[in-house]
DNA sequence: GTGAAAGCGCTAACAT
DNA sequence: ATGTTAGCGCTTTCAC
């Protein structure tokens, strides 16, 4: 069974399919077009199952009506949270959003890229995990509409929506700091080139210096975006709390390092935060739930999609003005809970 | 600037786009096309930044190589995984992925099966929430390749992946009962006529039946699909858990259940598994990290998502035999952790 | 070896 | 008030 075109339609009512067109997009009266003609295009349409084929309309149009969006893993809270809101608000605006996933791999990206701009996506939201700028640049010159979104390159005027990392990570070692923690470990993630884990560590580096204590690198740990995350957590956390090192607190730059390491402390049988405090970056549900409940820093993920979108659209649409661009930097907030022994 | 099309190409070089065409699409030797034109035409296509337009191709051959998958919510970790894995799977085969969530909501559903269509998705992936078959029997009717996952209907005959439902609760409410607990409690999730939450319901009724306990339907309780959850939650679990019913187990139907119940215990002070014993359906991650971790159903989610994929590409690529269809089910396997009270 | 032409389904401009 | 035509970018058939 073949499905229904416009022709099928003009043909069975014998008309043309100029007049199908208008009349199923409702522009016949505005084209002065017989009710009752109307009426039959209509009839007909539902009888033979008629669904417009978008595809050959955008290809006419020029326009898909489809976002791309190109982030690390569509399976991390994080980021889930991210694609749902961005489906939702792109939807109220006549869009529908692709995601694919990169994997923190930038060939990978670089393949997405051209993958979601050969399927003719109107406009992409970007995670980025490039260690340079060569993908954006090409963007930028081709004119392509895009966000970044979490990370960005600040050398490159683009748009971006991201919050202010530095302040937050400064934010949670100061509070630390103020709780009498003296000896603060820091594990991040690599690859370690993205901005928000620069700017965090800036942050954490910063706020030491300013209360007066030294940035000791023995005790500023990364573990590589992947799989054995939780093996190589296990010899990491023994190394960073036991002696010679023994560290009161331990700030993790993301949501699944604090997992992992939660994990190990657990099985070490040590209290949190008796035997050593825990704050981590992006405040997924369940931190809310562990006991003790995680302190973390929460990032305004509706926001900042909501954000994206409304400037992608905007640029979408208006392709005269799009030297125009929007940096938004968002305020995070740390959500404190016991994890630091500071019960609110 | 405008983008570069195939004519642009074949102007440029004074040949036909006919010829350009197969050259890019590596036809070239096979089509005897002269070594030097082939290399001419790969160099003047990087120099002009040539993108095909797969749309158009798409267009043209009737296939577009995407396949639309159709989920309750692509932020529960649950579908974000399978999500994922469907991606990574499709990926392999040559075809990418479009993600769209319904909230359980019916007429939406219907509204984004339709324009999966109509977007021309090649077959479709759903975890359907329909409570009938209109939908499906349509698709089925138009000869659409599609796969349900997680939810299916036994009166409709389709290619369907899902978990043995009745069994893994069975053997939840066995585990119980064996470990000593009479009352247990069932909390689950509204719409009620989906699968898995009547197929969990009927496990638990046997398991109970078999192991001539009588079912109290004051124990077995339902909470609507939404924002609300934790709300209700709440009053809920005091009803359950103190006087008069005081229950002794508490069966949650899913993760997102599972997680507001725990909240409510936390806050209830109540230990966990001395005060009520605790299992979810759906293994997440944090289930593990959990004080103390949390006993639970675990889906083969990998595998199902793989077999979705693998069924459907099949049905799309033999047009022919659309009318064998491929039934999986699963087992699914029950990580006892010290949430009931039983120490592995 | 290469080119010309047709056509996928749609819509906009132009005719009548 | 309705129809005709052209063309979006691509691939395929057939002709030279």
């Amino acid at each position: 069974m073949k499905k229904t075109s416009l022709n099928d339609i003009a043909k069975a009512l014998g008309v043309s399919k100029a007049l199908v067109s208008l009349v199923l997009n409702n522009r016949g009266d505005e084209m002065g077009i017989n009710k009752e003609t109307q009426r039959k295009v209509i009839k007909m349409a539902a009888k033979l199952n008629y669904k417009p084929n978008l595809v050959a309309r955008g290809l006419r149009l020029g326009a898909s009506k489809n976002i791309g969006v190109i982030i690390p893993d569509i399976s991390n809270p994080f980021f889930a949270r991210i694609a749902r809101t961005i489906e939702d608000e792109a939807g109220k605006l006549g869009y529908h959003v692709t995601f694919v996933s990169t994997d923190e791999n930038p060939q990978k990206e670089s393949r997405l890229i051209r993958l979601m701009l050969e399927r003719q996506s109107d406009g992409l939201i970007i995670a980025s995990s490039q260690p340079n700028t060569a993908d954006i640049l090409n963007l930028r010159r081709d004119n392509v509409p895009f966000v970044l979104i979490d990370r960005y390159f600040p050398q490159v005027k683009t748009n971006y929506v991201v919050v202010d990392n530095h302040k937050a990570a400064y934010n949670v070692v100061t509070h630390l700091i103020n709780l009498g923690y003296r000896k603060i470990a820091l594990v991040k993630i690599s690859p370690e080139y993205l901005t928000p884990i620069r700017f965090r560590l800036a942050g954490y580096r910063d706020a030491l210096r300013d209360h007066g204590i030294r940035y000791d690198k023995h005790i500023v740990r990364e573990i590589p975006f992947g799989e054995g995350l939780a093996n190589q957590m296990e010899p990491m956390m023994h190394d960073l709390l036991f002696r010679p090192l023994s560290v009161e607190a331990v700030f993790f730059l993301n949501n699944s390092l604090a997992l992992a390491g939660l994990e190990v402390i657990n099985r070490m049988n040590l209290r949190i935060p008796q035997d050593v405090a825990i704050v981590s970056f992006d405040d997924i549900d369940v931190f809310r739930l562990f006991h003790p409940p995680v302190t973390a820093v929460a990032q305004p993920y509706r926001e900042m999609a909501k954000e994206a979108v409304r400037i992608l659209v905007k640029e979408i649409q208006s392709p005269h003005k799009r030297n125009e661009k929007s940096q938004m930097v968002f305020a995070a907030k740390l959500e404190i809970r016991r994890s630091c022994g500071f019960y609110k």
